[in-house]
DNA sequence: TTGTAAGCGTTATCAG
DNA sequence: CTGATAACGCTTACAA
């Protein structure tokens, strides 16, 4: 226990850790014995197997899981990539998929694109590069549909929440999008709706496309159409517009997701109008801030936590025999939370 | 253009990729000239360089990441580690923490733990057996500590936004938290408030002591305490308590953070008070649903973003060289927002 | 019960 | 300008 002499370097430089070798040498064994002793693939006897542990703890030696990825042939580890992290939609989706990966054993990376082509490309270059045995795909930025195309047969992926148009083959776990829209058309309808502004998504993903036909087949009234990008921002600056050259003419307004119904209510108040007494408001997603916000916001509740865990599962039944899952679809349900935000269209 | 002949395994199991020396075969040339004509290392005849880079495509080779990488000592990856990613907080903090890496060419992975220390060790093993290069530590469950410190002079980590007590000689980026609770003290105390509820985080965790001790130097009034855990619930659950066995008696809470002021609201709504007129709330964190919440609350808003961007930057700054980091501390300022939730303490 | 040697897919070194 | 060969650190036949 006398103190250690000072050296100059000890911080900085990180030493060479421990390898196998070292770990064989040290304890008088091969390789290949301290690999049975760690891994139990095979008897070894107690004696020699206590002596090596001692080593291993004696020099804090750590299987190398490159080295052993690289000759197993795969990591056992699965990327998530998403568009943006900060929307809690994704936050949600990211918990069920890190459970089910967690269950069976596997590890989980997040990928953050922030809806940029350029990281989208580097993550996906993770599964290519075979850094990662799998990928679960929730992104939805149009042009990613091309470099998905060629990766799709070639490696386990699998879309969550977001169909990617012209992509069949997929094996995809989504929520009941069209039912949503459906859902708040009847309910729009029932408060005596009978003319609504619709803020869709960009038009290339399918899930705005399949909410807004729900809504527009059951609402049964006039649908303006208004198309935005899932963004806050975007919600805002499209009721302003409209607002700006001559009102809304609507009694209501039908956001496709949570974001853009926010963006929405902001312009609405900024123009003096009242939710719901003079329009009625209705988002998408259910996001933890739609209850939270004033008035609370009628929404349609997405099993985000359900699409990633069922997403991921499904994948890595294919994964962990080293195949290509095949074309699967998995709907799961939503439901309709009536908030504050909409009431009867009286005036 | 013929159309291929159906083969009944085309899709699932998937085949061996090709490797460098399948391309090496193919153009005629030694595994040596492939990697140097995709690295460009060393100079290759151009001639020889077309007709490797047409094997390639053709044979849509990617070079193995796991090979290279074993080869290279390193991943160019880090991980940052977060407890709770539906804490908007903490997807600033990533977002931060990924522009960063993604500027110096690192890629960053998230681990998201739940607060569990099972997960929490399964990420850690990633930096342990070299799986990833670094790692940004967000997390700050108190059992923490002892794996961490044997780790840190081991392995390139860096703290952010929370420190860890007893951890000295840690590179850890965080906001002024200590400050915070100062403004929101000398906010309250401007008001004429004079006795406050002061809901906290976990002992263990630094950035709450720091945040109370500010609060209670600069409020200079009496303050009751109770410890929560920085989920919604427990700021419910303690408010609630307090409201059964006899009132608050506070004209003013103080919450360690958004989350548990949101638990706060919804108790103080539920015993029919109203906020800000019966009493004020502050939160801390000022998250995306702060300013959304009714009333609006007044919070301290921490540089979340920056507080991820620092501590990733400085990091890679020593990862790159292959290097420990030595201690060294990064304060951020912080901002108190007053809104809607903080009144003067009339009545 | 244990060890030797080959191989996973790269890149660096050295040689031509 | 190009190629053998070794080495990165591990696992796994095959052999003893």
């Amino acid at each position: 226990m006398t103190p250690e002499p000072y050296t100059a370097d000890r911080q900085s430089p990180v030493r060479r850790p421990a390898s196998i070798k070292d770990v064989a040498a040290a304890a008088g064994v091969s390789p290949t014995t301290v690999s049975h002793v760690l891994s139990g693939n095979r008897p070894v006897s107690e004696e020699t197997a206590a002596r090596v542990r001692g080593v291993v703890n004696r020099l804090g030696y750590v299987p190398a899981s490159l080295a052993r990825s690289l000759q197993a042939g795969s990591t056992s580890v699965i990327g998530l990539l998403i568009p943006d992290i900060s929307n809690t939609f994704f936050a949600e989706l990211a918990k069920g998929a890190e459970d089910a990966a967690h269950d069976l054993g596997y590890g989980l990376i997040l990928c953050n694109t922030e809806f940029d082509a350029d990281r989208e490309d580097r993550y996906l270059g993770m599964i290519r590069s075979r850094f990662i045995d799998g990928m679960v795909y929730a992104s939805g930025s149009p042009p990613s549909r091309r470099r998905l195309e060629a990766l799709m047969g070639k490696f386990p992926i699998a879309l969550a929440d977001e169909e990617v148009e012209g992509l069949e083959g997929a094996l995809i776990a989504t929520a009941d999008h069209e039912a949503g829209g459906r859902l708040v058309g009847e309910h729009l309808r029932a408060l005596g709706h009978r003319r609504a502004l619709m803020l869709t998504g960009p038009r290339a993903l399918m899930s705005g496309t399949a909410r807004a036909n729900g809504f527009v087949r059951a609402f049964q009234g006039e649908v303006v159409e208004r198309v935005g990008d899932f963004k806050e921002a975007s919600g805002y600056r499209l009721v302003t517009k409209l607002l700006e050259k001559g009102g809304l003419d609507c009694t209501a307004v039908f956001a496709a997701n949570d974001l853009m119904a926010f963006g929405a209510l902001t312009a609405l108040r900024e123009a003096g109008l009242s939710v719901p007494e003079d329009i009625s408001v209705v988002g998408f997603d259910d996001i933890r801030a739609a209850s939270l916000a004033h008035p609370p916001l009628t929404t349609v509740h997405q099993p985000a936590y359900d699409v990633g865990r069922t997403a991921t599962a499904q994948l890595l039944q294919y994964v962990s025999r080293g195949e290509v899952p095949p074309a699967s679809r998995h709907t799961l349900p939503v439901e309709l939370k009536v908030r504050g935000s909409t009431a009867p269209a009286d005036r």
